[in-house]
DNA sequence: ATGCCTATTGCAAACCTTTACACTTTGTGC
DNA sequence: GCACAAAGTGTAAAGGTTTGCAATAGGCAT
């Protein structure tokens, strides 16, 4: 392999320059005759020579390399963080690496290094081992890390350990979503959460807890140890369970629309129709959920503009590595509402009502 | 930032070694003293210095870290493939970049520079980009690329550049489908396939031709340019347009389950029921498709599998780079059966048909 | 005591760029 | 003709590590 052992050297060489003047032909320094440039670039063309940023990015301190931090590419809502970033960073000549590291798990001294080896640019974090409140390591270990590059997260605030964030609100979001139940009528709502103590599901959980109070409604509360339409197809036998019919809530918040999925596949089999016998609200706005049976109602977490806003963050600042944090960006979720929650319907309904009306 | 700048010379200096030293310590190699390890050590620990793997890769020419060039992280295939290459990789110490080259879009001179810069010590590529067969200067700016680092694709055999690849057996798999809708008693089957001209379509469709061919089915070709549920459920439509209803077609291979989402909605919509009034199949096995109404009978393309499969590969090379180009790996979808091609229907039928002739 | 072998350590080059600084040349204004 | 500035180019250092080779020291056989 020839080519790939082809240094700046050679190129000067046989450009017969010195190496710094084929440095300044690539890198456009205006420093250099028209004549010379030509001949460098007729050479580099020639060889087809592309400089090494490894050697640059030694010199310069600077990799041009962003870090992602999360569980889960798989799951829809952080290949929607992921992707956006992605992209966000290639604009500004950027290229992003992905460490796992498993919502449960935490961010050890041993992860860390493994940042810190690669000498990035910065990492985006986003995952639940940054929102666990009883991760007393959590402010040291980041603090060590933002030693070496700014630190941007998608996630709430982190006591002792300030840094620049994105974060959507939850408790407003998930609000909005039971005001729109309460609106339709139902008088016993249901919220399938989760026993991780995480404060993206502990904002969700206050949300709609403070959602319920303030309307004088009946708030059933239960939660799933793991999230996967599986585990949504059981909990809403769990719904219903030991309770009599008149008991039953009427419509039920799920926690992610994955889960939503498995809710939604779970009634069906129960024969319980929705929205009529009971509304489901989702979470996440995935890019199924306008497809389901019938279509889901949902939160629009809009995962894509989290990441997006989160990794301009994180370009902005490796140009001014630490200055004080800034405020936080607030998401504020959106209610996208379609079938599952019978608000469509009804308005058919009363559209008809009214038609109806006039003809008389 | 004071530790950022912490090299290896300064600990060398405060353990009084030579920085030769060091290096051999935390490289682990053998020819070092008990007692000045641990001293060495004591001081690394202190500082909690961690070695640049910028300054480390120049050296050694090898950086660990692998490229994957894909279209879409957020569609579910290539998260897959990127999820499981991704845990491959870290495996083996290396950590991935993601590159992000439209489906549709071509492998130029230019995306290639950008991966020649960043002197990676490998590349993934999978997508539209390699599969199609009008791409003339495709050989060549690979062959480029190939100079500098090994590549293995998940795709079909690019004529004219030979390279370590993994690719499902699509004709044999969507044979498969066919052979079981045709068992089904299915004598007019749909194929809704896609107008570009990719080896990924082209496979499918002449897996569905000849699997027709072979069991006298009447064969119905239908594509669409784009592949979103939204355009599966306008496809739908298509599927009976201006056809009598004796020549309907009663089952339906679809290219993949995004696009097979939208055409259970569709059908859903013009009142039709899955699988009594319309067999479908998909193709991927998504995480969705076990929870759609009715859950979708799937062909399996294991993408976790060619992703996984594609980097242990791709690691190999990189420890003897540029011996010959192995035997392609084919790896073998296999039918998910679930209910909406009516097999299980069926079988539920038979046996209570069984043991009802038992009771007489 | 001599020679040889081994274990340990240090020296210095190499990896490939970029860039501050110095030098040469040419042009301009007086 | 001279001082000075500007433009173009080269030299060499720097970035942080690894590693071949040399050097030193100690142990052991002769």
């Amino acid at each position: 392999m020839p080519d790939s052992r082809l240094t700046i050297i050679d190129i000067a060489r046989e450009a017969g320059v010195s190496s710094a003047t084929v440095s300044r032909v690539l890198s456009k320094h205006p420093n250099v005759s028209a004549p010379t440039a030509s001949r460098v670039r007729a050479v580099v063309d020639k060889y087809g020579y592309q400089p090494n940023s490894i050697a640059r990015g030694l010199l310069q301190r600077q990799s041009h390399v962003l870090g992602i931090i999360m569980p889960d590419i798989k799951h829809p809502y952080y290949a929607g963080i992921f992707s956006a970033a992605q992209r966000e960073a290639e604009g500004a000549g950027a290229v992003v690496q992905l460490y796992r590291l498993e919502y449960n798990g935490s961010v050890t001294e041993e992860f860390i290094r493994r940042l810190i080896e690669r000498r990035l640019d910065g990492t985006l974090l986003t995952g639940g081992f940054i929102e666990s409140p009883n991760a007393r390591e959590l402010p040291a270990v980041l603090g060590r890390l933002r030693q070496y590059m700014p630190i941007v997260t998608i996630g709430p605030e982190i006591p002792g350990f300030e840094c620049a964030r994105v974060w959507p609100d939850l408790p407003n979001g998930v609000r909005r979503a039971v005001d729109h139940l309460a609106g339709l009528g139902h008088k016993r709502i249901a919220f399938i959460g989760a026993t991780t103590d995480t404060r993206s599901v502990g904002e969700r959980e206050q949300g709609f807890r403070e959602g319920c109070e303030r309307l004088g409604i009946e708030a059933m509360l239960y939660n799933e140890s793991i999230h996967h339409p599986a585990k949504g197809e059981e909990s809403a036998v769990r719904l219903l369970d030991g309770l009599p019919k008149n008991r039953w809530p009427t419509a039920v918040m799920v926690i992610n629309d994955l889960m939503a999925l498995g809710v939604l596949k779970g009634l069906r089999t129960l024969g319980l129709t929705v929205p009529d016998d009971m509304a489901v609200v989702g979470c996440d706005n995935q890019f199924f959920s306008a497809f389901t049976d019938p279509p889901l109602t949902t939160l629009n977490l809009n995962a894509e503009e989290l990441g997006r806003l989160a990794m301009r963050q994180l370009i902005s600042g490796t140009s001014a590595p630490f200055v004080n944090a800034p405020e936080p960006i607030v998401v504020d979720p959106g209610l996208i509402i379609r079938e599952s929650c019978g608000a469509r319907r009804r308005e058919a309904q009363m559209l008809a009502a009214e038609s109806a009306l006039k003809a008389v």
